[in-house]
DNA sequence: AGTAGTGGGTTGGATTATCCAACCCAGCAG
DNA sequence: CTGCTGGGTTGGATAATCCAACCCACTACT
């Protein structure tokens, strides 16, 4: 997975964590108040031993805590922490992307300003402030490689 | 997978489509203009057999498009489509995040756009265009069941 | 002509991951 | 004392991934 000549990159990184089958998926219950065991393996569908591994990675990995709420009988629910709050952007991305080009028929659901118009998610420009187009950016490498992308790297 | 019980959602619906493991990597490449086989693999990391595979059902999904660009010998390049190039708020928003409570140190990379300017994700008002802040939005389920959650739960 | 290199992949075999149903255990409730 | 709930674990089958090596058509070097 990390090899030498791979891109560094955060997206990777982020991925390393919440990029397996089934993460984004109980983040996604997780952030909606579905906190307990059952009810995530009920709404998202996934097998419960695979669930039970990605929560015990989700917990290492500081993006839900694991919170006894009974202690007789002991039961245990999963809640988000602030990295687990702050995919929220991640997942209303993959929600429009998803409802525009997957999901068939009118969007389920619609993210609206306090204005009653429709919200969107868009990669803006820091300076400029203006939406950006797919070939007008570049990833550029900090600390002393610098691998442009439109170049041939070595 | 489909199970009956399963909540019908868009996020797991996108997920269908680019939730693969190397899918969002080789999607990060084309944006960035990484368009042949042989970049995308060296790029990514991913091994030949699994990127072949997934290049195919990205174009199969519409999301990337198979172009000769040579006819003597024959090669071909592979270019974002519409879909494709809609993807990019969810590269960003993983990406920011990998970079907050991932990556070690500063970011290893960045996004910036032809003016030299950083490229961050915003929410964007269709009507008024302007950047919106966190409190004046919310999340309206249309189609019988008003699911309506809070923006931000801090 | 022979050799090496490039681009875009396939193939085979080993290793992991995922799926699924069944099971376990503790504490209740009838 | 039987069954139900919550939160898992176990075993065995199936699918996905990894890795190195190979293939083919062409071009470039010697």
């Amino acid at each position: 997975m990390t090899s030498s000549s791979a891109r560094e990159c955060s997206i990777a990184n982020a991925l390393a964590v919440v990029g397996e089958r089934w993460s984004l998926l109980v983040l996604r219950e997780v952030l909606l108040g579905n906190l307990r065991f059952d009810a995530i393996a009920a709404a998202t569908g996934g097998s419960r031993d695979i669930l039970a591994t990605r929560l015990r990675t989700l917990v290492e990995a500081g993006v839900l805590e694991r919170r006894l709420y009974s202690e007789q009988p002991q039961r245990y629910e999963y809640l988000p922490t602030q990295a687990g709050r702050a995919l929220q952007p991640v997942l209303l991305a993959l929600m429009e992307w998803g409802d525009r080009y997957v999901t068939q028929g009118p969007p389920p659901t619609v993210w609206e300003h306090s204005c009653g118009a429709e919200l969107h998610l868009a990669a803006v420009c820091a300076a400029c402030g203006a939406p950006v187009g797919s070939g007008e950016s570049r990833l550029v490498r900090l600390g002393g490689v610098d691998r442009s992308s439109r170049s041939e790297p070595e």
